[in-house]
DNA sequence: CACTAGACGCAACAGCTTTGCTTTAAGGTG
DNA sequence: CACCTTAAAGCAAAGCTGTTGCGTCTAGTG
């Protein structure tokens, strides 16, 4: 890859990134998705539609960087106590906040304009660590703990699968389930 | 939606929508996917352009129709008299297949050009008729089995999110594990 | 302080995409 | 079977996007 992150950290180019990322996120709020074009979020970055294209290649590579960055937990997840309750509630609003229509439309972006798989992988990195916060708050309590590949196997990955091929139907009583099953076996295997 | 499988079942329309999937095809082998335009294809399917636009809207949208239709399974899944080992093929075959660089890539195409997650949907039900299948042969012969939900889950969900959120390290042997463990549990819950 | 190299601006061009209008053909009706 | 209605395809022109070569500027380097 070797583009994005890439960049002369300091200076021109890091102003130029960030215009043009603030850009996307007003007009697309402005004028809607569909009606965006690298163009238009040239003119409003304040740059010219070449810097763009060669920067990021086109239009999907720079909403797929939007995208994974808008991905990005703000915080780790809530302390709730008890490894249950802690899982139940990520699982719940990672849920929420992916099914959600704007939550659909970034995991789309950031798988589409994506060649080599990195900003997925990025994405996938993110609910990782998360879930390795949780599982390492639960070992300090001395509680039982699945590891954090069953997780993603158990609960990420089966939400994730719904999000993506099977539109309609998410709701948090499945997130709910899902942890459960996942920490009743991790248990009963002890 | 109301565009594709609306088209005036037999006669002209049906051979433009034809012609124009056979280009595609034709044309994604020659010179390569990346190549593709909408104009490309119209020529070599002997259309104008703008039928194209006017019936699918863009290329990805296109694209993302052939795509489906390759993912559509062509032979209802291999019978080796026992669940396991048919669960077993299957979920090998699948992971093979998907995986694999072309495999991805009709994936993404499907994802991509496909706002309603119709597409999306179609190619979650395909899997599911493959699992419903091998799942009603077993209960034919009196074996116990899980239901086709948890399949998805357990089995078809984590091989998609590893697809498509972690490129690299998927092996036949990873397929096995998650076939065996729900089988497991589907047998100890009786 | 001069130097090098990467990144941006500019401008022109090629090609894609859109759109209004016309023509063709499918399917229904008397 | 001929006619009528209507959806879809052809055509052509106009607008806009995506591409590329070249000159300029800024940021890091010796």
């Amino acid at each position: 890859m070797g583009r994005k992150p890439s960049v002369r950290p300091g200076g021109r180019s890091a102003r130029v990134q960030a215009a043009v990322h603030a850009a996307v996120r007003e007009l697309e709020a402005e004028v809607g998705r569909p009606a965006l074009t690298v163009p238009l979020v040239a003119a409003r970055a304040g740059v010219t539609p070449s810097t763009i294209y060669r920067r990021w290649g086109d239009l999907q590579e720079l909403l797929s960087d939007v995208a994974v960055e808008r991905l990005r937990p703000e915080a780790p997840p809530e302390d709730h106590g008890r490894l249950s309750a802690d899982l139940q509630n990520w699982a719940q609003q990672f849920l929420e906040e992916m099914a959600s229509p704007p939550g659909r439309a970034y995991i789309r972006d950031a798988l589409l304009g994506d060649p080599d798989g990195d900003n997925a992988g990025q994405c996938s990195a993110y609910a990782a660590e998360q879930i390795r916060i949780i599982l390492a708050r639960a070992a300090e309590r001395g509680e039982s703990f699945p590891d954090v590949e069953t997780v993603i196997d158990r609960v990420v990955a089966p939400m994730m699968y719904r999000i993506l091929f099977r539109p309609g139907n998410l709701t948090a009583a499945y997130a709910h389930t899902l942890v459960c099953e996942t920490l009743d076996e991790s248990v009963a295997s002890r």
